[in-house]
DNA sequence: TTCTTATATAGTATTTACTACTATTTAGCT
DNA sequence: AGCTAAATAGTAGTAAATACTATATAAGAA
């Protein structure tokens, strides 16, 4: 078990300077999907698409916004925003499961599972008894207090699917 | 498996008429449990507690204050946001995960999992290989369009939990 | 039952996240 | 260099959640 970005517990990051290497490789390669999905590539995209691919720390939008403008000082949050989405379109990045929703409330206590439909944003319940006693891995136990490990499902529900072929 | 509350695929929540009854000794538990922990019973707090128990949907608070507000025609949204926060803390209820946070960004594309902090909203990456390649459940696959598995860990990291002590 | 007080609430204001809109600019093609 | 669809900056708007303050009330004490 690897913790690659956990600096609680005094694990450093070895694959920064990696990253830096890589950094090249990945915007040739991100300059060549953008041109096979006829998107533009502009000093917007490149430094939002910078900022994320050497990011370890799951930035929101406005900590994105932060970093780009001190490269481009008058970038837009707007244009950040579209970026970020744009992205996760084409599959060079993606939003962090659950993250962006409203504050949903459960109260089922009983053991079960949720999946979310990430059109509709729906949730919805199963329960899997592999999935009843899930263990997170030890050394995370030893360095955190678990409140609770799910399993967590990301689809598209059948109406949503039936809506996006049209 | 069991699909508790997936209507999509035509299956119906046989739990219902259940729930109804059980809501009588839930409610019972529920006084004990304020009590036991110096909350006060106030109508408001019974209506927030018996619309979330009824509820299979994971409601938004805006959803539990429309139903609250059937009952209790001028209860604030801030007095539904507080209860449902206090519903949380004594183990009623829990907040899905995930939700309520800002959106947030991966551009690490490499096979791992999430663990969050719930109270500073800190995600770390760690990769489980018991985890990298972990199935959801077939009937799932099958009505619906499945984008990510992934097994999603809350936590209190070390200086949230030091933070707690004092 | 009435009194007292800490707790909870209603109503409003504020903050923050995100999306929508429009006029302007620009990347990529010719 | 010129053209055009696409992208952007700047601003406005919307929605979610929290913060604040004066008022109301639950629950224990008298």
């Amino acid at each position: 078990m690897i913790i690659t970005s956990c600096k609680l517990k005094g694990y450093i990051n070895k694959g920064c300077e990696l990253k830096l290497v890589n950094l090249e490789n990945k915007l040739e390669a991100f300059y060549k999907l953008c041109k096979e999905r006829k998107l533009k590539i502009t000093p917007q995209r490149i430094e939002v698409y910078k900022a994320l691919a050497v990011s370890t720390s799951h930035p929101s939008a406005d900590e994105v916004y932060a970093k780009v403008k001190k490269a481009l000082p008058n970038v837009s949050l707007d244009t950040v925003n579209r970026t970020l989405n744009t992205l996760s379109d084409i599959g060079v990045a993606f939003v962090v499961e659950g993250s962006g929703d409203v504050k949903r409330f459960d109260g089922n206590l009983d053991n079960h599972q949720h999946f979310k439909c990430v059109k509709c944003k729906k949730i919805f319940d199963f329960r899997y008894e592999q999935f009843d006693n899930i263990q997170a891995p030890r050394n995370l136990e030893e360095g955190f207090k678990v409140l609770r490990t799910t399993v967590y499902v990301e689809v598209i529900c059948r109406m949503c699917f039936e809506k996006e072929q049209n």
